[in-house]
DNA sequence: CATTCTACTTACTAATTAGTAAGTAAGTTG
DNA sequence: CAACTTACTTACTAATTAGTAAGTAGAATG
């Protein structure tokens, strides 16, 4: 072998160039607003350079997607996140969105694929609903760790509210897209006035 | 002239026959992912036809953001939706919403075209924004009259809340689509808990 | 050192895309 | 009834799409 990965080399390796040029276009533009030709173009290699990489597009997205979610699970379980007090632990989901605004007002994954849902390849699909299932499943546990200990205040269920506030925040950086920057503000001021405690 | 709009007949004229089709394919599917010929084979005419009606894909685009404006105006200014209280009003717009949902989960037309935002005509933006706009400051006022009779509850500015609901809203459409009815279901619920006084 | 593997390139195909130009049948109008 | 308009169709173009097959330079391996 020569390089995998992306491990400890400063340049990534080809396979890793196209993921993270295939994803900004797609969090920036959508899936379908992007092809094969425009990745090669940009990445100064032939289109049958990525089809070596990933045979179909659906391969590339499924690797998109399939990504994206161990990014979820390693930053979940990073002590620096798990060891915080819920309050802050929501307050560093709220930081990640606010770093989507900032590269470009990117969308979330989920945001950038939700409407095209139905167009996806199935692989892609299962892989989406899993990450959408397991950051709920987070935020719900936040929650109700942080009603517990007063930390947090919110009326429902600590599931029927992470939808809620997850649903909230993926809209939020679409809202942001079409106006500007104020209204993701806004929603994540109104969203911390309702959750944390005066 | 024959037929225009789609005035008394029940056979709509071929132009609104596109227009229907086009919508239902955007928010069932999304904006890239119908084309001409999709349109014209499933209307039973050549793909020349849609083009007499529409010259381009973004004149047609453009057409069917501007109805859903048109569609939003005549809604507000409805005697049976601006005469209702505020609570009934909000109640009124998630009906619009799960109207939405029982119609095969099809999400709303700026879900729908919120992630693809930046590569959709000019014209088209602008009036997605207005639509956008227009739609937050009705709510906007419904929920400050609403916390004035005291037939809403919520904390912080009505315009804020009317974003984050709206987008929630947007939002909760999408998740559907990914998973099922149950986190819209979920959500709306939620929204009922905090802002209708118990 | 011969072989194999990796990471491509060149060259191609078949399908689909938006869009145009010219023709036409039926209805409308002066 | 002649001229015109509406609402199309037929026939086409140029570009782009995803995807494949075969070749190859260079590195790694037995």
């Amino acid at each position: 072998m020569s390089n995998q990965a992306s491990s400890s080399t400063l340049i990534p390796d080809t396979r890793t160039r196209i993921l993270d040029l295939a994803e900004t276009l797609l969090l920036e533009r959508g899936f379908n607003a992007f092809s094969y030709q425009h990745l090669a173009r940009e990445l100064g290699v032939r289109p049958a350079a990525i089809h070596y990489h990933f045979p179909s597009k659906d391969d590339l997205g499924t690797a998109l997607v399939t990504r994206q979610l161990r990014r979820l699970r390693k930053w979940r379980d990073l002590p620096r996140v798990a060891d915080l007090p819920p309050n802050q632990q929501l307050e560093a989901l709220f930081a990640v969105y606010d770093n989507h605004l900032g590269h470009d007002r990117r969308v979330c994954l989920f945001g950038a694929l939700a409407a095209d849902f139905r167009t996806l390849p199935a692989p892609m699909q299962a892989e989406l609903r899993t990450f959408n299932r397991e950051l709920t499943e987070w935020l719900a546990q936040v929650l109700a760790v942080g009603r517990a200990t007063s930390t947090l205040r919110f009326v429902g269920s600590p599931a029927a509210k992470a939808t809620q506030v997850l649903t909230t925040l993926a809209g939020a950086l679409q809202v942001a897209r079409v106006h500007d920057e104020t209204p993701f503000q806004v929603i994540v001021g109104q969203l911390r006035l309702e959750l944390l405690p005066s």
